[in-house]
DNA sequence: TCTTGCTTTAGAATCATTCTCATTCTAAGG
DNA sequence: CCTTAGAATGAGAATGATTCTAAAGCAAGA
């Protein structure tokens, strides 16, 4: 069953429903729900120590492992996207609309792109016949608008590495 | 310690041409050419410590520390891509034309798929103004061809998962 | 030959993540 | 309210991939 809390929200928020739609078979602890509450107001695709620091100032005994855990079990009901640029650390993400991600290499920042028109893996790329697509990962890498402007001023010299 | 490196190659093979031209300012010890010439047989993107175990065979005295070295260095001239999918050990590729990645979630099978027609990301997602595309890392997952079929197959009732 | 600097090596160190296991909490039944 | 089974939590250890360190090795130029 929808596991509603012993007394935690009073009126269940858009986000709670979210919540209790994606996730109706997680129970949903207050942990959890800080958990996915950090990452639901968070634009900057924190890493999971990022998420522990943050969910520290409203839960300060939470500890890393838990918030990997809780990450975890978002993540596999569906209530998170787990991101991985390059090797590193992992960062998650609470915008579960299609989307794919940028990543300035320059300053590292992350960005959600949305798609703006129809798209179909198997048209652009040929796999073999019978081959099943369940999701498509994309990672843009490039710089952003400010990286890139920032390079493109004549001040600095070795900004003349590449186009 | 028996390190062979007195011995230069005896004739530019094209995988030396490929080296020379293209890690032009780098010095192409044995070792980097073997790492390469590992990774240019091999279809099948092997992980650092499957390359080790591979060039083992032909220098029984490297390093695994020597391997990741040589990929590097390999990596940042250009002559290899590293490929990474999900979190895990890095996947190396010596296939240099453009092209992305298909995971197999089932059986782990890493394949190469070719554009088969133009692709521009920026046509397809939504990016801020002034921000500049560098590259563009596509990981395809699903379920390869051999994966798809078994799954198809009406012996196992589990198979009925998804769609 | 001597110097200089890159390469190689073995092992230590690092870092993100996962695991272990004792403890605590939750939901349901009495 | 009390009990209980099972899930969640926390602290710290363990893991595993990768990187770093320090000490040789080797190559090319002076």
């Amino acid at each position: 069953m929808a596991a509603p809390n012993n007394r935690p929200s009073p009126k269940p928020t858009g986000l709670d429903c979210r919540l209790a739609v994606l996730g109706a078979d997680m129970r949903l602890t207050p942990h959890r729900r800080e958990v996915f509450q950090v990452l639901a107001e968070s634009t900057d695709h924190p890493t999971a120590y990022e998420v522990f620091n943050r969910v520290q100032d409203r839960s300060p005994g939470i500890s890393l492992a838990t918030v990997y855990n809780c990450l975890e079990h978002l993540t596999n009901h569906g209530l998170l996207r787990q991101v991985n640029l390059d090797r590193g650390q992992s960062r998650y993400c609470a915008n579960l609309h299609e989307h794919v991600h940028f990543y300035c290499e320059t300053c590292g920042k992350v960005l959600d792109a949305l798609p703006s028109a129809e798209f179909d893996p198997a048209k652009f790329w040929s796999l073999p016949p019978g081959t099943k697509v369940a999701r498509l990962d994309v990672a843009i890498h490039g710089a952003c608008t400010t990286c890139a402007a920032k390079r493109a001023e004549p001040a600095d010299a070795t900004a003349a590495c590449q186009g």
